[in-house]
DNA sequence: GAAACGTGGTG
DNA sequence: TCACCAAGTTT
């Protein structure tokens, strides 16, 4: 049914798939594991440039992680995003006592790991003959049947029609890789696609799936106060789930704490806070908080709010500094 | 099943 | 400038 399709996709991916993929080119499946779950939500761009090496090279293997404290794990994760994932890692290592499981159905039992994630592992770690369904193989999947709804059930009952069993291993990567250099979201690249004389969407591809309706980020107003008592400052380990035990500063409700010092914006997945900066001398106790010298809070895992906060608490020491003719340090 | 969950790149 | 997107999972 499908012979002439899949030997198109096949010649395409020989001639134009991204074969230099260090999670490509790898028989380790943890190394494997690890860049699923970097790449969840994540450019291929980010991942490899600054992430998937130096995570590795810290934590050579699963059994690296499960032995290590969850906050260095954190802090090779720091600036990635989603740090729930860095949990999730961190846990699943220890549930699995730092073996990885060869199988969908004992890797989907472990955090953070879901049907796409454990068929993208059993698939590529273990050359497990398995169809994946990422948002890449959505997109392509859409188009192709002409498919307006979103409809996960049956994404997978396509995902296995379309799927070539013979050269399960290459039919997957050659689907990512359509979809992230061809059958683009905004600009799909349909002359040069392998799927082109089948593609019921070609005609209206940005018609598949139809858009979700848009709705605008909420703007949450807060004041980020930096308490100091002599020369430190305090921070604390956040416990809900948002930016999920990482440090930050106190947050309070929009008002003055103090010496202003600057606006922050920070764009998150579900609202953009817009928080003035403040310094504060007076006196503060709280348990949740702990104290820290400027160069101490930098070997602590921060969000990039947080971070710019002590871009400009910086910013502003030096200033004074120079105002004051000190020039020390 | 909808909403929560980060960050950087892009048009 | 800003909405949208990029190899999803959990609640």
């Amino acid at each position: 049914m499908y012979k002439e399709v899949h030997k198109s996709l096949l010649d395409w991916y020989d001639k134009n798939g991204r074969h230099e993929l260090p999670w490509r080119l790898t028989n380790d499946p943890y190394k494997v594991y690890v860049s699923e779950i970097m790449l969840q939500q994540t450019q291929v761009k980010t991942v490899l440039e600054r992430f998937y090496f130096p995570f590795l090279e810290r934590f050579p293997t699963l059994m690296d992680v499960a032995t290590s404290e969850l906050d260095d794990v954190l802090k090779k994760w720091e600036g990635l995003g989603y740090y729930t994932r860095a949990k999730n890692l961190h846990n699943a290592a220890r549930q699995c006592g730092g073996i990885l499981p060869n199988n969908v159905h004992d890797l989907m039992q472990l955090s953070g790991i879901g049907r796409s994630s454990a068929h993208a592992i059993a698939a590529f770690a273990y050359r497990e003959p398995l169809p994946i369904l990422d948002a890449n193989v959505k997109r392509i999947l859409h188009r192709y049947y002409a498919l307006i709804k979103r409809d996960e059930k049956k994404l997978w009952e396509y995902a296995y029609a379309l799927f070539d069993t013979n050269h399960p291993f290459e039919y997957n990567q050659a689907m990512m890789d359509v979809g992230a250099t061809v059958c683009l979201a905004k600009n799909p690249l349909c002359t040069v696609c392998p799927f082109e004389s089948w593609c019921a969407g070609k005609p209206s591809p940005l018609s598949y799936p139809e858009s979700k309706p848009k709705t605008q980020k909420p703007v949450r107003h807060h004041a980020i106060i930096i308490h100091q008592r002599e020369n430190r400052f305090a921070l604390r380990q956040r416990r809900k789930r948002f930016l999920h035990a990482l440090w930050g500063f106190d947050q309070q409700e929009p008002k003055p704490y103090g010496e202003f010092l600057g606006h922050i914006t920070q764009h998150y997945s579900h609202f953009t806070l817009e928080a003035d900066l403040y310094l504060s001398h007076e006196r503060f106790e709280d348990e949740e908080f702990e104290w820290f010298e400027i160069d101490e809070i930098e070997k602590l895992s921060l969000s990039r709010a947080d971070h710019k906060a002590v871009a400009l608490l910086r910013y502003n020491h030096k200033k004074r500094e120079e105002h004051t003719g000190d020039s020390k340090s």
